[in-house]
RNA sequence: GGUGGGGUUCCCGAGUGGCCAAAGGGAUCAGACUGUAAAUCUGACGCGAAAGCUUCGGUGGUUCGAAUCCACCCCCCACCA
């Protein structure tokens, strides 16, 4: 037996139930373990985080005591979800596709556990069973479910159907068909009772619920989660240098610390409640703390802890806090060979240079070369305001053209090392 | 296939012969203030250290001069067939 009833007011506390389907029926739904799924379409090589909601949400209702299945969507990612979307988007090519399939997989594998008895997780790919079905099939015994009247009607087709200057092509119209598929399949399959997805994927979880009942009179519920939103009105996710992956080739540990350690008071109790298993209380009483202590709130940090030590282990939290602690707290004086050594290891991004051989090259071609602006003109400006740092010193557009100067064995640390500073907070090691 | 409307610098969106590297807004970057926060203010925002170079779907053309005019082509949208 199942406390689906605090399990449900738990998620609500957080603020991460936007809508569910069955009214009343839902609570008492959950008091029994169920099987529940949520589709992750692959559109990159990684996951980045703007899934870990729904990712999460699936470790929740395995904590709960539900059976998680993680989907990863090797048949819809080859035709693109229009949900909400304003543009018809182009094709990846299948192999590209299931590459990243195979690449999703291993990462949302490592959020769910696949040995604990009954309601241990899985993981499946809706290609296995939409490959070999027929186009005939396909249109006699599931498109021969849905009206098409319904299916312009939703919300999230909807600005694709009548806005000016938009358009869906067929073959995304027919998405929502795929995903209900998928949803009825998995309940003649698994006995997959529940989809669960982002607040977007409302429309084709209804899909599935009807298609389910429809196909195999089952009895199908879902449940969606809110976008996560900032208060500033901006995109969460990213940042100056892009998106913020999982995949800590793509986003070092350390980055990735910095992005939450850098979120915004209005918004950090509200992550803290979405991306933490931490107990709505113990979250409610930083907040409390936060706002009767003077100046700087604990909560960034309790976050960025949580999240890196979650996403990157014990290892990459560690990391991220050396990097961040020397560069933010410490004296860059004070750090040994060794120390910097480190820094590099931990993902503090790094290059070689051989100053002898730059007498023509400007700083800022070397700055932006190395990664630490998008051009050299945002180097100059940087310049111009006495706001790029080589080993603590401050330097102007003057030294422009004097690279091997400024990066002189005189003036390295040990002799090897030059911790570059752009602005206030893009780092650089740079090593001779 | 027909008719009409469009394709502008990351995004939205002005611009219909020179004053246009191209208004305005958003995003982004840097500075001030702070707490590696927000808000606010300042500067930058095609590329280049600079001289200068390259843009307005594509290709040609008209012109002293084109994002703006002409021709052809490509793509998108709506309606009609």
């Amino acid at each position: 037996m199942i406390d689906g009833r605090s399990f449900l007011a738990d998620l609500e506390a957080r603020g991460l139930v936007s809508q569910t389907s069955g009214g009343d029926e839902f609570e008492s739904f959950l008091s029994q373990s169920r099987t529940l799924y949520c589709g992750f379409d692959p559109t990159a090589d990684s996951l980045h985080i703007g899934s870990l909601v729904p990712l999460l949400m699936l470790k929740r209702f395995q904590l709960a005591g539900h059976k998680p299945i993680a989907l990863v969507g090797g048949a819809t990612g080859l035709i693109g979800d229009p949900s909400f979307k304003a543009q018809e988007r182009k094709l990846n090519t299948p192999d590209v596709v299931a590459g990243w399939v195979d690449k999703l997989k291993a990462q949302v594998s490592a959020f769910i556990n696949f040995d604990c008895g009954d309601n241990s997780a899985l993981v499946v790919n809706n290609l296995d069973w939409t490959q070999d079905v027929s186009v005939l099939d396909f249109l006699r015994d599931i498109g021969k479910h849905f009206s098409v009247n319904q299916m312009i009607a939703k919300e999230s087709v909807k600005q694709r159907i009548d806005r000016e200057g938009a358009g869906i092509s067929f073959t995304e119209f027919t998405y929502m068909i795929l995903q209900s598929y998928d949803f009825a399949e998995l309940f003649n399959r698994y006995k997959c009772e529940l989809q669960i997805g982002g607040s977007d994927q409302w429309g084709n979880i209804t899909g599935g619920i009807d298609l389910a009942r429809r196909m195999y009179g089952g009895s199908v519920f879902g449940l969606t989660m809110p976008l996560v939103t900032k208060a500033d009105g901006t995109k969460f996710g990213k940042t100056e240098s892009g998106t913020i992956w999982l995949d800590p080739a793509k986003t070092s540990p350390y980055a990735f610390y910095q992005f939450w350690l850098n979120t915004a008071d209005a918004d950090v109790y509200k992550f803290l409640r979405y991306f933490t298993f931490l107990p709505v209380a113990e979250i409610a009483r930083i907040e409390a703390e936060d706002a009767a202590a003077e100046g700087r709130p604990q909560a960034q940090s309790v976050l960025a802890r949580e999240m890196t030590s979650m996403i990157h282990g014990e290892e990459g939290l560690a990391a991220a806090q050396r990097i961040t602690e020397a560069l933010f707290s410490g004296e860059l004086s004070e750090l040994s060979a060794s120390d910097l050594a480190q820094i590099k290891m931990d993902g503090l991004p790094s290059s070689d240079i051989v100053p002898a051989d730059l007498s023509e090259m400007p700083l800022t071609s070397l700055l932006a070369e190395h990664g630490m602006a998008a051009s050299g003109k945002q180097v100059k400006d940087a310049l111009q305001r006495n706001s790029v740092f080589v080993n603590g010193i401050a330097y102007g557009m003057d030294a422009n053209m004097q690279v091997p100067e400024v990066f002189s064995v005189g003036s390295a640390m040990h002799e090897k090392y030059f911790v570059v500073r752009l602005g206030k907070k893009k780092y650089h090691l740079f090593e001779i």
